[in-house]
Parts: structure tokens; sequence; C-alpha cells
DNA sequence: ACGATAAGTATACTTGGTGTACTCATCGTC
DNA sequence: GACGATGAGTACACCAAGTATACTTATCGT
């Protein structure tokens, strides 16, 4: 186990210079409203090592969220061997609920709310976190062929595809509410009847109230 | 029923004659290759005009893709008043295979083909067309509750995400098939297979799979 | 200490998209 | 059939995101 040499840590410094300047300023004037310029010079990087770290604009942003991309599939990929796939994805969820995990939606912490806020209501930003879903469905997919191998491929694509569609859609709407000035606290009961519905949904299928 | 008038009839070619410029040009040298600037100087138009005409670059491409952007809400509202929203979709999915209908991935006309190349390998092109589906998701959603006033909106959401994510998924799996050389006529019985396949798993669930 | 390697800089460039002020064609009205 | 209003189209200057090139400087392994 080597320590991380001098270059790895003022590269790491730098990467956080930039992003938290690029969230100050994203945070007090909003998104399309400060240069990449702007933020560069707070930084006191230039322009070109700025687009090293991070390879667009929005990528100042998002950047904190690429690592949950593989959540799903991770969450899969790590269950007990008892457990199916959906019943771990379930716990999971519930668990995340309770301890307020920013993934869910269920965070109130003013930081994370503002953050939220710049999201919904950049287009630009939306867009490019809607790329990033898509690659967590690829790896759930993956994560599902390798939890049942008997399925098909598209069967499992086409799964992931609405396990994450589901959820994602859970989580924006708990976002929403908070936005609107609900407490997380308040919040909590509906959500979790709200994820018990959406589960219910995926499980037996949306027949019965629309076929 | 007043005629278009001369203005009218101008704008109508002006559209086509950058839409088409456009398109050619993209085909021939590919999405990045060719500058907006290029376009407007083949049709003929200043870029100004250009961009009063296509707000953006990729609507250069996807503007035929909008007149579909509701189609899934229109199938909804339009269908025969004993028939359930799910059975109006899956009978409109399987004429649309029959017809080898652009929406559904089965055809294999040449140009359809390219168009659908050029779409899947420049991923700002698939970027902005998953904004459009967005937008499908919105007006299904809508269609839902017009159809069924006593689900609530949350389910009709999580409903109008799942049929647009899996009908999306289907004809992005046929698309690659005839990508890769299969004939929309080879293909057609699997394709048929998938989307019995598909509703069936929208319908009743994916507990069985993955449960 | 030293040479290889990689981080960072300065500067100029391309290109998508916008703002402004203008010309010119079409339209409805008299 | 002329006439003023309206809106399509143009020319030109501009901004900002991202890239290419050629350079300097700091860290690393030997």
């Amino acid at each position: 186990m080597t320590e991380p040499g001098l270059r790895e840590r003022k590269k790491l410094r730098t990467h956080r210079a930039i992003s938290e300047a690029a969230i100050n300023l994203f945070l007090s004037f909003g998104f399309d409203k400060v240069s990449v310029a702007q933020i560069a010079d707070a930084a006191e990087v230039s322009k070109r090592t700025l687009f090293k770290y991070f390879p667009t604009k929005e990528d100042l942003v998002l950047d904190r969220f690429i690592d949950h991309i593989d959540e799903y599939a991770a969450v899969v990929g790590a269950r007990s061997p008892e457990q199916s796939p959906l019943a771990a994805l379930h716990a999971w969820v519930l668990a995340g609920l309770a301890d307020r995990t920013p993934t869910t939606g269920l965070s109130d912490h003013p930081s994370v709310l503002t953050f939220y806020r710049l999201v919904l209501d950049t287009p630009s930003l939306s867009s490019r976190l809607r790329d990033y879903t898509l690659r967590g469905v690829d790896a759930l997919t993956e994560a599902l062929r390798v939890a049942k191998p008997a399925e098909d491929e598209l069967t499992a694509r086409i799964a992931a595809t609405q396990v994450v569609a589901v959820l994602q859609a859970l989580a924006e709407s708990n976002w929403r509410t908070l936005l609107n000035g609900t407490s997380a606290e308040a919040h909590y009961p509906t959500a979790k009847r709200a994820t018990e519905r959406a589960f219910a949904l995926l499980e037996n299928g949306i027949a019965e109230q629309y076929g």
C-alpha cells in the first residue's frame, strides 16, 4: 500500500479547487451566467487545465453524480445470495429514505437542496444527467444478467430500463416536494408509501391500473 | 379553408431547403464534420435564418422526430372506449411492426437506416433525442390521467415512464439488429415475439423474473 | 543530481449560437 | 393599383465552449 505521492495530492487539490470555485459561482449567479473562463480565474488555473479535469462545463456540476451511476447495479451485485434483485433494491431504497440519502431525493440539507434546484432548472444539466442515468441502465442490465443468467439479454434490458425509470421518477418526485418547502421529516411517510406503491407496480405490472 | 399564401409557401420551401442541405451534408461527411455555416451556404440562406428555423444544430436532424413525440399519448387518447390504454398501445405497436413503420425500428429502407445510424453514432444527437422522449412521457402521463382519473398522478407518471422506456428499448433493439444487416423481413417474427414479451413484462411485472 | 514524464500555461483558433440594425418582400386595406 | 404595416431575411459584430500547438515547470524514479 503506497502513499499517494505529492503529484497525486496536488492533482486532488486542483480538482477540488476548480470544483468548489465552480459550484460557488454557479450557486451565486446561475449556471449560464458564469463562464468557464471566470471559473478558471477564480480557481487560479488556466482554462486548458480546467478542461483537462472536467471535459464539459456541465461536468463541473455533475462530477459528483458519477460515483452513483453504477449504484443500482452495485446493490444487485452485492446482495446476499438468498435475496432477489428486486428485494435488494427495495430494501436499499427504504434504507436510503430512512437515512435521508441524497440519492433518494429525501435530503433537505440546504446544500443538497440548492444543488438539486440548480440541476432541475438548468436544462443542459438535466439533459446531461440523463445521459449518465442511461449508463446506469447498461450497468444494471449487466448485473441482472449475472443474477439470472437464464433470462435473455432483452428481458434484462427491459427490466433494467423499468427499474431505473421508476426509481428516478420516485426520487424526482421527492425532490420536487422538498423544493416546494416540505421538510424531509414531514414528507417521509408519504415517500415511503410512494416507494411501496412503485415497487408493487414494478413487480406486478400496471395491468391492474391501465390494462 | 383558406389557401396558404405565398409567404407561407416560401417559408415551407426555405425550411425544406435547409433541412435537405443539412441531411445531405451530414450523411456525406458526418454530423461533427459539417459546420452550420456550411449548411447555410449550401441552402443559400444566412446563418441567422437557419437558426430561426432550427434552434440548434441537432434539430436539423431531429426535426423529423418531433411529430412523433406525442404519438403514444395520441394512441391512448384516440382509443375506442372499451379498449384499455395498454391494449391500445399493444395493438398499435403490432400494427406498426406489420407496416414497417420507422417508429417501431423495423423499417429497412436505406434512407431510414442511414438516418438511424447517424443518430446512434452521434452522441449529441442521441442525447437530444432522449430530451424529446422525455416530453413524450409528460404527454403520456396526461393521457393516462384522462383515461383513468381514479389513479393518482405519481402512478400515472410511473406507468408512463415505464411504457415509454420499454417501447423505446424495443425500437432500439430492432434498429440495431437491422443496422447489423438483418432484413426487416427476416427479423419480423423475432421482433413480434419481443413485443409480446415486453408487454407481458409491462402488464404483469418483473417479479417472476427478478423478484 | 539528472533525465524522463506529466502537469500546467499562453495564445490563437474554430464553431455554435445571439443581438442589433438594416433591407426587402408580402399582405390587407383603401 | 398604390401604401403603410408586418414579418422574413441579411450583414456584421459579438460571446462563450472547447481544441490545437508549442512552451515552461514541477515531480518522479534511478
